[in-house]
DNA sequence: CTCCGATTTGATAGATCGCTCTAGCGTGAC
DNA sequence: GTCACGCTAGAGCGATCTATCAAATCGGAG
């Protein structure tokens, strides 16, 4: 049996990702992990927050591979670009434009109500860019042009995950998966 | 004495903006808005859905009138851009990165959870899509660039927001904003 | 087997949630 | 004056929230 708290933590990823923070019980939560509730409180003493805070380090953690599955073992930059927003497309309609971004969520809910947990979401954004930044440089794109490139690409991935999740169509992805393209080409334009 | 139902709507559309929807109490809204608890069920008879309902497209409609302010009455569709981008960022540092898009949160807290909810907010992303193409249109960039280019900036804009709100910076935006010049320049360009 | 710490239970407290209800106030029509 | 009606006013309902607690249970060490 898979420990319960990685059931907790599993139930509560899916669940504040999908229904946000605020939205989601508690009682939610251990109903959809097959757990006690007081089991909650023996591997999170600090209740909800810890749970909250936990869970959004690990689904960055998670996330964090994506960029070296998709950018680390290619030299095709602009290919790997597109099949990550493919990717993300497919994930959600699959999912029925339920599961985007892990955290974004929680972290707009977060971000001027508690300040831990707004910590851990920007904790995520800043690994994201270095990670992303230290993968494009790969492709021969300066330091600075790498982050700044890493960095539109979030941004226009998380814009879209918005878009998409609210008008039940993937077009905004395809947007700005184009704009990311082109956002890559010109990076890759300054590389002598 | 402002209309008390216009000060629960204006309370409403601060709180659900910084704090989301569900992390919003009704009672808060009324003790913000200085009115009584009664009053609210007199003017949204349907309680908190219908009142998160009007907040939305009310704050929808606001924002329309943005794209008109900055690209309705120039030539410059580049510095449009960056002055929209600029403008963003002044608000969010003005406000402690709290009054980011009046909308986000919401999308994505309702986007699984409330039908009713996520339509207000795809009715709103439409009408921004559909102004923003008219008004790009004008510039001589084809109807479906012009379309393209208005998801693209929106997207970018939307993305950025959440960033900057987590990490408490206007970096994200900045890159955004020379992101969507780039986007902005790419669809002139197709221009004869 | 005994013992002990780790883990499992779920009842329950205390607060807050969205919402309903009734009573009263104030102002314009007549 | 007085009637009607839009609005104010807030007590209180049942449900749900997070959190606490003490008791039951398990599993490995000696």
């Amino acid at each position: 049996m898979a420990g319960t708290k990685d059931r907790i933590m599993a139930a509560g990823a899916e669940l504040f990702r999908r229904n946000g923070y605020t939205g989601t019980g508690l009682k939610q939560i251990v109903a959809q992990a097959g757990a006690p509730f007081g089991s909650l409180y023996h591997f999170f003493p600090r209740g909800k927050e810890q749970l909250g805070e936990e869970v959004i380090r690990s689904s960055g953690l998670m996330y964090l591979q994506l960029f070296d599955i998709h950018f680390g073992h290619t030299d095709d930059l602009v290919g790997g670009v597109e099949a990550a927003f493919a990717g993300a497309a497919e994930t959600l309609r699959e999912t029925d434009y339920a599961d985007a971004c892990p955290i974004a969520t929680v972290a707009l809910e977060v971000a001027s109500t508690n300040e831990p947990l707004r910590k851990a979401t920007a904790d995520v954004f800043t690994a994201w860019i270095d990670a992303g930044t230290a993968v494009f440089a790969r492709f021969g794109i300066g330091e600075e042009a790498a982050r700044t490139l890493t960095i539109s690409v979030v941004t226009s991935l998380e814009g879209a995950f918005i878009l998409s999740r609210s008008l039940r169509t993937t077009e905004p992805l395809a947007v700005a998966s184009a704009t990311s393209v082109l956002a890559a080409r010109a990076a890759l334009a300054t590389v002598s």
